[in-house]
DNA sequence: CTAATACTTAACCCGATGGTTAAGTCTCAG
DNA sequence: CTGAGACTTAACCATCGGGTTAAGTATTAG
């Protein structure tokens, strides 16, 4: 059940790369359990291409679709976005170390007493 | 110099979805400042190929590139990814609201304590 | 039963992506 | 000066992504 790791990041990095997935995902991370037509709603582009990209949210384990008689509620499942924060959190220590140098750089100019730097 | 935030999303998201380019970044976080020749050899494309990825790749402002004689060496910039970690840990209280879920089914078997569990 | 509602599927467009090979530029060693 | 090394650019190709319109399938309100 692993599948590849690897793809599951490739497919969940790629889910959230368009900025219309990912307000569907803010729409279901305020509300659970939305019908299709409803989350649809306030976008300018057609149903289907609606559908679209909640078959792309679905393939990357994004979401999940329930039909109930003729409505279908989808929901969000966030573990992805967990393993995708955990991979990006290797990279923590990188900016903390950039957020360092501004810090060490900012502090440096407190007393404007010594001669002054350009650039 | 917002450059539209949704856009950098975009850019961010859509660049970590590659494999070449996780994989390109990983290097990138082991040792800064390597050259395009060096970045490019372990993969079986060619280079120009690795070349179009350093393109998106820096596009999203993920690297910088530098050249000095002949040769280029690229550095990681980590601070989209920092943005990126940010725009997804909204949804951390949702994973942890599945983790409690999942903690509250195996504590069942406890005293239910009415003092507040640990943070 | 009929018709509206809520999706779903199909067919098509077109620009972006990821790859290729081939040729071009620039720099440095000899 | 010449040639090898390190990119860079160009041209091309196939597939994918995001969008469309149009038609099809259930369900449910009347």
């Amino acid at each position: 059940m692993v599948k590849s790791q690897t793809l599951v990041l490739d497919r969940t990095f790629a889910a959230l790369s368009d900025p219309t997935r990912r307000a569907l995902l803010a729409r279901l991370d305020e509300e659970d359990s939305v019908s299709i037509s409803e989350l649809a709603r306030p976008f300018p582009v057609s149903l289907p291409a609606i559908m679209k990209h909640l078959d792309v949210l679905e393939d990357a384990g994004l979401i999940t679709r329930e039909k109930t008689g003729r409505t279908v509620n989808c929901q969000l499942i966030a573990q992805p976005m967990q393993e995708a924060v955990a991979w990006l959190n290797r990279y923590e220590r990188f900016w903390n170390k950039q957020l360092d140098r501004l810090t060490a750089f900012v502090e440096r100019d407190q007393p404007p007493t010594k001669k002054a730097r350009k650039k």
